[in-house]
DNA sequence: GTCTATACGCCGATAGAC
DNA sequence: GTCTATCGGCGTATAGAC
């Protein structure tokens, strides 16, 4: 689950892994954590995560945690660079759709199919991020990245859209998600996100005819 | 520091206090206590914060801090309270202005000027309710009622602006805000801000003159 | 590689002297 | 009312058996 987790799971359970060092025994242990350290430092917060949460909701043994992760600083990177994975698995998908704006508009729908989990918790990301910004290690930065690519992401649909403003529409665009599920999840209201969502998508039908003219 | 803390302190330095039982001794400790809190809760998060941190940035001892606030849970709540009670003197304060587009555009240039703040460490509201959502106690309710009456106050203008869709606006408006903070938290580049609050101001404008039609 | 048992420090909270 | 000293619990991390 990331800024966007949708359809597919892919990637999870597949056998390979690139990078990992460490083929490790069966079971695919490292990638259990990994997949529960999201999970739980979404529904929780990073701050009142126990390494024991995350050892119980992977149904692993606390101890055997630091055979993969030296230090609970290191499982939260890897969640941010789970994030990181599954934002490029999404646009890769969005990129098949045919045009930008047709691109745009499912990515707002999957935000706003996200509702329930956004009224409850938040964006998955977003609430990652905020929280990395108070916190002593350097995964702030990393965090960062992530946003600016989904940001560069958006920013070239509306450059492709042929408007030279595109960086400030992406930004209004993101941060009106960001904010909405701030909202949402402050408000316990599914319901704002699928109001603005059909704004949203108006918008950008908006943009894209101003285009044609 | 609330919503928008903005022009004055008031209210803070003063002698008399609404509400709080206890007169204390002199020196207004209460009152040191609850405005450390608010501010290292902004820079540090609930979570992370202790009530050492607290003491020492309200400069009063550890032990003593339990004198005033029987548990952690409510120098939190006094701290909701406080954001409250800056917003209420807030939404007073723009309420002098002679018409409603200048209080939205006021409310926005107020969001800006704070933009640096919001670079380092979100918005003090926003970060704060965000929070309180993932905690076991209540509160996440008492951060709901105060974003709840912001978008109140911001929907009555624009309905003093004669729009019928008053409360998706003020989603609308509120919501760019928070989203505009997490994203200029995020990347540490308060021109977001700016460069949004102009598009906002812009957009208010647009929304105030289409009335005159 | 896997897991149990445990050391160590920190923080919330209390007791009680002044 | 004010403050010091300290308890008790929990969470990170480690040691070391298997």
């Amino acid at each position: 689950m990331s800024i966007l987790s949708q359809v597919t799971d892919s990637e999870s359970t597949a056998t390979g892994r690139a990078g990992s060092p460490g083929r490790s025994g069966r079971g695919g242990k490292r990638e259990r954590l990994v997949r529960a350290a999201v999970q739980v430092f979404h529904e929780q917060g990073v701050e009142k995560t126990t390494l024991g949460d995350i050892a119980r909701a992977a149904e692993v043994p606390l101890g055997n945690v630091y055979y993969y992760f030296k230090t609970k600083d290191q499982l939260v990177e890897a969640a941010v660079d789970d994030h990181c994975e599954q934002l490029d698995a999404l646009t890769d998908r969005l990129d098949a759709l045919p045009d930008p704006a047709a691109r745009l508009k499912a990515l707002v729908a999957g935000w706003v199919d996200q509702r329930e989990t956004a009224a409850r918790f938040g964006c998955p990301f977003g609430t990652l991020a905020t929280e990395l910004d108070k916190r002593d290690d350097g995964l702030d930065r990393a965090a960062a990245k992530v946003m600016l690519a989904l940001l560069d992401w958006v920013e070239s649909q509306f450059t492709q859209l042929g408007r030279a403003d595109a960086d400030a529409l992406a930004v209004e665009l993101v941060a009106a998600y960001q904010g909405l599920s701030v909202l949402t999840n402050t408000l316990r209201d599914p319901g704002l996100m699928a109001t603005q969502g059909d704004r949203l998508h108006a918008w950008i039908d908006g943009i894209a005819r101003s285009r044609a003219c």
